[in-house]
RNA sequence: GCGCCCGUAGCUCAGUUGGAUAGAGCACCGGCCUUCUAAGCCGGGGGUCGCAGGUUCGAAUCCUGCCGGGCGCGCCA
């Protein structure tokens, strides 16, 4: 087995150095060597800088460490030559045939399995209306964390926390009782008839402005949440069967996303199981969260925020000092309270368990909390992590901060380092798009962009999004493929939409604001998921050909690559040159995948697989693999080809993408 | 006021733990389909890395201050 290379000159590194210079084998600049892509194939194919990072503790030149540590490492199995740089680098040359063989072959395979349980929480949109892009930033983040943690061997659970006891959902019981008049049974026909997730949007909007037009309706806000929480009454079924009909339009959405989860964890379940109880005798004990007895949050259950610097500054000032209700005044819990109950259950800290249902019947099975338990199904064990996160934008900050620090103070320091907020920006509308989608932009005219607001029914529904992609896109597929029934063409549309919009969210870093622009979202030109998914999709068509006309599948290239002369491969030409260049390319996705989740910077996965698609499509035009006549050429040729598909595969299946047939 | 984030080409963005000549896409200009699919490829122009100091062999990257923009700081979630 080898490892993947990086790791391999990372662990050669420190033991040379180790040896030389008499520092231990744990100290921190041996623990995370840097190991870079040289900048030029002439300099080399991996290069370290470590020399210069050991030239101020040693009091020696980098050049002289360099040329030390370049020696000590002698010959290394699997390298034709490394070298000391003038600079300072320690540049890596590998054995090229031998590195190709290995990768190509799987033998270098990815790290083992290992490390305990990751819980990732993602998409948790209320229940009461339909997704919108916003949502998608979301959802393809926390997808795709969740398959490069299983990619480098960690155990995963994917969770989405669904709100069915908060105000937006309330909101729209209201809207339907209040201002439609309808009963139960009127609101099932409605959802019956279609798009229910779409009239909810639209009524949601209205409920809003209903509110504004008289400030005395709020009371029947909180009397319907009132109802909801306590249940048994027809505010509370109605809200029930709202949330549980828009959880299932939900799924669907990201169904189309290739988006799926292992549970669902309903806000109702954490207050019928009486959680946050149980979490507050903990809170109260070590007094995190202790009973407010004077000032406006008297009879209030508060947790102190720590400020950090601030609270020495003004010791005196102590009004100043700030207080976030957890229980209010009237004995109800707070949304951070629930939270840290939900957040104590993830780490096995609470003591208490959910029951738990099939929600759908897969497979896989999606399972769902419950507050009963349900007859002859039996869940594997849920929660229970070592690792938290939980996907939210970063306006959640100052809550997330809550969460961590009220883990540290009930003594779980451990948890609390390992809860992380996955904090990116938001998605805005260009004022082109928000134009062409018929909203006033007039309010943010002086503005780069404008905000959406579900509340007041603007934005861009994730399904209308998906639906004008896959309609341009297969126009675009039953042009070129005119054999295509239509059937396939929607399939390949679907999937190559799917793409668009994944690729689109992750291709930014995550401190990014994305200003959606419709056009720039539908184009499938330059950066964007279908240049890789076409990337991939002619390398397919490579071997399609390969296999008709040579009967050659991938094992036969394996085999032809074993046999075939090296020069190929080694020659100084610019054929030998592009051959590695794309194998090389190739062979860093395990370190980019480590890069990404070290990170937590998805674009960085992005980029890799933008630029391993460029690197290819280069390749593809200058050399020819089935008119190439010197078969050892064709067989390297073929091979580097095999090496990239499948890595770009890869890629492109972490960021939740599939490569069509044909496109 | 305090906290977090952003500022790199005309526009949208990459730039890894500080490292070799700051890179892409779009737009613009010029080429390339008799060939494994032109959703593509090749070439070109285009930079005060917001500003000013500092740290050091070396700064787009780290530190300080300032300027401009965004978000958050509720008995909402």
């Amino acid at each position: 087995m080898i490892l993947p290379i990086h790791r391999l000159v990372r662990a050669r590194m420190a033991d040379a150095v180790s040896r030389l210079y008499d520092i231990p084998a744990d100290d921190p600049v041996l623990a995370a060597i840097p190991v870079e892509a040289a900048p030029r194939r002439a300099l080399g194919d991996l290069a370290v800088p470590l020399a210069f990072e050991l030239a101020r503790r040693l009091r020696k030149a980098p050049r002289v460490i360099a040329q030390e540590i370049a020696g000590a490492l002698g010959t290394i199995d699997g390298f034709s030559r490394i070298e000391a740089a003038p600079n300072g680098y320690v540049n890596f040359f590998l054995d090229r045939p031998a590195f190709a063989r290995a990768w190509l072959d799987g033998r270098a395979a990815a790290a083992p399995p290992g490390g305990g349980k990751a819980i990732v929480e993602h998409t948790a949109i209320n229940p009461n209306k339909a997704a919108h892009i916003g949502h998608l930033r979301n959802a393809a983040l926390g997808d795709a964390l969740g398959r490069l943690l299983r990619f480098l061997g960690r155990p995963v659970e994917i969770q989405n926390y669904i709100d069915d006891t908060g105000v937006q959902v309330a909101d729209v019981a209201v809207g339907f009782r209040e201002i439609e008049g309808k009963s139960l049974d009127e609101v099932r026909a409605i959802a019956d008839a279609g798009r229910f997730d779409y009239y909810c949007w639209d009524l949601y909007a209205r409920v809003t402005d209903w509110y504004e037009g008289d400030k005395a309706r709020l009371k029947i806000r909180s009397a319907a949440l009132h109802d909801i929480e306590h249940g048994g009454n027809e505010t509370a079924a109605m809200a029930a069967f709202i949330a549980d009909r828009i959880v299932h339009a939900h799924l669907a959405t990201m169904r189309r996303m290739n988006i799926g989860y292992d549970l669902l964890t309903w806000e109702g379940d954490i207050l019928r199981l009486h959680f946050w109880t149980h979490a507050f005798e903990f809170l109260k004990k070590t007094g995190a969260v202790f009973l407010q007895t004077e000032g406006k949050l008297a009879g209030c259950w508060v947790m102190r925020i720590d400020d950090d610097e601030a609270a020495d500054e003004a010791e005196d000032a102590a009004e100043d000092r700030r207080e976030k209700v957890i229980v209010r005044s009237d004995g109800t819990v707070t949304y951070v309270g629930k939270d840290m109950a939900y957040q104590l259950w993830k780490f096995g800290l609470l003591g208490k368990d959910f029951h738990y249902r099939i929600f759908e019947a897969g497979p896989p099975a999606l399972w769902s909390t419950s507050s009963t338990p349900a007859a002859g199904q039996t869940a594997p064990p849920f929660g229970g992590a070592t690792w938290v996160c939980n996907v939210i934008d970063t306006r959640q900050s100052y809550l997330q901060k809550l969460l961590k620090q009220a883990l540290a103070s009930l003594g779980y320091a451990a948890q609390a380092e390992q809860s992380i907020h996955y904090s990116y920006e938001m998605v805005a509308l260009s004022h082109a798009t928000a134009r062409e989608l018929g909203y006033d932009v007039a309010a943010d005219a002086d503005r780069p962009f404008v905000e959406v607001s579900g509340r007041k029914g603007q934005g861009v529904k994730a399904d209308d999004l998906l639906d004008r992609l896959t309609d341009k896109a297969a126009a675009e597929v039953a042009g070129r493929n005119t054999e295509l029934t239509t059937d396939e063409t929607r399939r390949i549309a679907a999937a190559i939409a799917t793409a668009a919009v994944r690729y689109f969210m992750v291709k930014f870093s995550r401190g990014k604001v994305i200003v959606f622009d419709i056009d720039e979202a539908l184009s499938f030109e330059g950066e964007s998921g279908p240049y890789l998914q076409y990337a991939a999709v002619r390398a397919n068509n490579i071997f399609h050909k390969l296999q008709e006309r040579y009967g050659m599948d991938e094992a036969a290239v394996i085999q032809a690559i074993a046999a075939a002369a090296p020069d190929v491969l080694q020659a100084e030409d610019d054929e030998a040159h592009d051959l590695w260049g794309l194998i090389l390319e190739a062979a860093r996705l395990d370190e980019v995948a480590e890069h990404a989740v070290r990170t937590l910077e998805l674009s960085v996965l992005a980029k890799y697989a933008f630029g391993l698609a460029q690197t290819f499509n280069g390749f593809y035009h200058k050399y020819s693999i089935l008119n190439e006549e010197r078969e050892d050429a064709r067989a390297w040729r073929a091979a580097a080809v095999a090496y990239y598909r499948s890595q770009l595969t890869k890629a492109l299946d972490l960021m939740g993408c599939a490569v069509p047939g044909k496109m």
